[in-house]
DNA sequence: CCGCTTTATTCGTGCCATAAACAAACTGGC
DNA sequence: GCCAGTTTGTTTATGGCACGAATAAAGCGG
């Protein structure tokens, strides 16, 4: 009903619980008098904060001192999140295949296994692909040592419920209930989530500077995505709806474009545009390394094209600066929108990164204002291919470490006027 | 330094205090029993925080009771805010005029002066233009009862420390600290904020259900900004540079905007732009009721062109027809992006604003993906004329109502990998 | 006047961060 | 070896604050 609920005392040390576990993860390994100087708790408030930790065996003292050489006073007790004291599965789905990963409570990866599907399939056959994959990392790990699982899913969801509502590439998944569905079977919390939002996620938790940032991440894979972080908040639309960045419009009198609207980027950087403009190219008589390779037997896809372009080849070359070009568009309309501090790529780009990420900072610096391009930092993402699969893992984790938000109850009356 | 400080258990008082002020505020006049079951807090705090601020003279028992009819139990004591323990300046600097009022607490308006100045002018004499402006509204209040002084700019600013970094518009305003210079003068404290947050801010204030949604402000003045209201909590770019809509690139091949991009919405829209298009129009042979009205000694300018439009002229309403398809197109693209819940449309809109709204939802409608396009409302702001001005007196008032953001410490730090 | 209902207050309790004093553990100098 | 200096960590008492429970207040209907 409210949600407000500050009342309580309970949960000030609740926040304060949560606020420690965040900086020890942070800075690990550290020590009290540490955490103390950067919480802001005073030192007595962490010994006992840390000690209850320490109980719920979610801290554990550590051999060690800091590495800071010759220093004065009594060494400091070193402390470090007990990260095998739970365990998370995180599953990842996509089209056309499914993985899962065991990870511990700072997401390290213990175990992992995939499996190509066909998404075409119907989501029962699937759901018991998903629930063989997870069983084979969950392999020697007891049930009670698991914390829940968190599943990443390419398509539209109703988060609170947990269900994929509908996903543009697997046609059969409509309404599936796939939250409710593993937790029967796997009988541990279960959470969902867009891909999209737990690539933004998992950058927030492995880069804690990013707490006080704007970020937008950008993802490239059949289609074209975006996330918002916003210090250190994801950023959910209505419906879980935002992120379509590929559906922008630039160019008025562009091509139709599938979703029923004209000149959207997708027209111009989807996968299937990329290759059709490939193909244009060796229709044009030119592309003569593109052609080779596919008399070789290779398919024409965005990745060919990136390798050979990675490989020196012009032409293929030209064709990865035309989609940083449209691409940089986009992030410059963003970019005035929102002025955010980083703007993150991340997707199937490996093979061509550098050459489309100069491509699309040529394109920033033409496009969005002044002002807001001059400290904007336009970057690759570190981790590419398990990004979503380890966010997933985070959304579950993160219960352990995020302070909730602090909200006014909502209240819906308009103001009257005063007197 | 640290930016958690949740240690204090003072912090949740004073954050309860706020939450019932708040309540009271949006739910006026209610009683105690009411708070406490909106807020969540338990009836004894409620009676205590209250009595806390009727001893503060923030609330106060008014006579009357509940309107609700006939009732059991024994009748509640009503509350209101006494808007009148306090009274707050707000000035609005644009760059042909400038404006203040006196308001209380609620932001009702008690006072209101404005003159035209002249935007080349220096920022010396115009500044002592505002405070004469201010002086007006103030007469007859007492110093002390002045809670503070609440200033929207037409430009870029250094919000922190109260400087005016640049505006278009008005030339001569390069660095000038407004803000310390306000508060030497009107020795009362004084914060600054860009005229399209503040506008976003007013809505806030006047529609406390927009707590926990999306919203986004547009405003349509000689350019086109926009503001985002994200869950109750104004989005502020890095350096406060965001909202620039007006410069989302629709149209990859279109003609060179100012700001050295090509494209941009204002080459479209911009009030010169929209001129431009009604000289066009004449010189093709039509627009004769614009062209009998410029012989009239009328001047070119949207006012005009939106002023036939809705007397019944269609080559007018043509060309507004034309301004909302892009401003549709660019609105299209916030909404794919963000998924808003709602899209509001203030600015000089007032004399065509149906016939604008109807063309912009025409477009919303054709090019935002269907699902986000759903449920999202466009509509035109209550209050248009005075809206950063009002917005700028919640600015101070919103410092005694509103909760603040709870935030990890800063923590610069990557993660380390564990074991 | 008595049950019934809802609002408001009072008083005592318990929780929790904190202040202050203290204990611990090391360095360096004499 | 010992003492001053320094930083870390703990203990104990304190005070603030939300809250639970009991109670008072104020109406209604019979």
């Amino acid at each position: 009903m409210s949600q407000s609920q500050i009342g309580n005392t309970a949960l000030i040390s609740r926040l304060n619980n949560r606020l420690v576990l965040h900086a020890v993860r942070v800075m690990q390994p550290t020590f009290r008098a540490e955490v103390a100087r950067k919480t802001g708790l005073k030192p007595a408030t962490v010994t006992s904060i840390v000690n209850l930790l320490i109980d719920q065996q979610l801290l554990r003292e550590v051999p060690g001192t800091t590495d800071d050489g010759a220093r004065f006073g009594r060494p400091p007790l070193m402390l470090e999140v007990n990260c095998d004291i739970k365990r998370i599965l995180a599953i990842d789905l996509e089209p056309d295949r499914v993985r899962a990963t065991l990870t511990d409570l700072r997401v390290n990866i213990l175990a992992y296994h995939e499996e190509n599907i066909d998404r075409f399939e119907t989501p029962e056959k699937i759901l018991a692909r998903i629930l063989k994959v997870s069983k084979i990392v969950l392999q020697g790990v007891p049930h009670r040592q698991l914390l829940g699982a968190g599943v990443s899913l390419p398509g539209l969801i109703d988060q609170k419920n947990g269900v994929l509502l509908s996903s543009t590439n697997m046609p059969r998944w409509i309404d599936v209930p796939i939250g409710p569905l593993l937790e029967k079977e796997l009988k541990i919390p279960v959470h969902v989530e867009r891909s999209m939002h737990l690539a933004a996620l998992y950058e927030k938790w492995t880069y804690p500077h990013l707490q006080d940032r704007k970020v937008v991440i950008i993802s490239l894979r059949t289609g074209i995505g975006m996330s918002l972080l916003l210090n250190g908040q994801l950023y959910v639309g209505m419906q879980g709806l935002d992120g379509e960045i590929g559906h922008t419009i630039v160019d008025v009198n562009g091509k139709a474009c599938e979703c029923g609207s004209r000149g959207c980027l997708e027209t111009f950087v989807s996968a299937s545009a990329i290759a059709a403009r490939g193909r244009e190219m060796i229709d044009a008589g030119r592309g003569v390394a593109l052609a080779a390779a596919l008399r070789q037997g290779r398919t024409l896809a965005p990745e060919l094209i990136y390798e050979l372009a990675r490989e020196g080849d012009g032409d293929c070359a030209e064709i990865v600066r035309e989609v940083g070009r449209y691409i940089g568009i986009a992030i410059a309309n963003v970019i005035n929108l929102l002025a955010p501090d980083e703007i993150v790529i991340c997707g199937a780009i490996d093979t061509a990164e550098e050459l489309l990420l100069a491509a699309i900072r040529a394109q920033v610096n033409v496009s969005a204002l002044p002002r807001s391009r001059a400290n904007v930092i336009v970057r690759g993402a570190t981790e590419k291919e398990k990004l979503p699969l380890l966010g997933a893992a985070v959304l579950i984790a993160q219960e352990l470490f995020e302070l909730p938000e602090l909200r006014h109850a909502g209240m819906d009356a308009p103001v009257a006027a005063c007197g």
